[in-house]
DNA sequence: TAAAGTAGTTTATTTTATAAACCAAATTTT
DNA sequence: AAAATTTGGTTTATAAAATAAACTACTTTA
């Protein structure tokens, strides 16, 4: 009848950082505070549960002398969450 | 950018049980066991919550001799789930 | 009448989300 | 050139949630 919602990605914001990584290919760490309006701290944790789980991957460096921290989508992300709204539509019905 | 995500809502039992109630008006506490696939414990706390918020209402009686805990959901609840879809529309993009 | 089943509730445990505190380096102010 | 502030984060502590396990109360069956 319904389908398992990975929970993973069944969190708010790890809904939005994937939600802005598979829209863009790239972005770092300010901007996906920007964009999701979290906590730098909640930030920091979210996309290290996402980058072991393989659904993206974080690679750090410097722009200029400032640390700066990149977040890209995997093809494993991209399925997940497609998988995961499919999943979503087993609660929705013809809502979405 | 993101529209945040009724917590009461976005659970993946909680949401499971207001879609089964919005498509039979009434369900007992066993069919509602059975459609979810819940445990008797995570159903009843759940539906505690979807109550005391005032999203779906609990009746209990007698079927026989036997207990029957009837739910249904309120106007609020449905207009609450609407507005979760709506939601999470932000998130999903074309996808749904 | 003892055992097993039904319909649930309560309590305890584990997970999760989130915030608060912290760190190191860079920049700005005085 | 110190001192204070900002930037870009991480780590740790706390609060909230989900879930399971244990329990209650009653009924049915052997």
């Amino acid at each position: 009848m319904f389908k398992e919602l990975n929970p993973l990605l069944h969190s708010e914001l790890r809904l939005a950082i994937m939600s802005v990584l598979l829209s863009v290919e790239s972005a770092d760490f300010v901007f996906l505070r920007e964009q999701t309006g979290a906590t730098a701290g909640n930030l920091s944790v979210q996309l290290d549960k996402l980058q072991k789980a393989g659904y993206i991957t974080i690679e750090k460096g410097f722009k200029g002398k400032m640390p700066r921290t990149t977040c890209c989508i995997t093809d494993e992300g991209i399925a997940a969450f497609e998988e995961y709204v499919a999943a979503l539509r087993s609660y929705l019905g013809k809502r979405v």
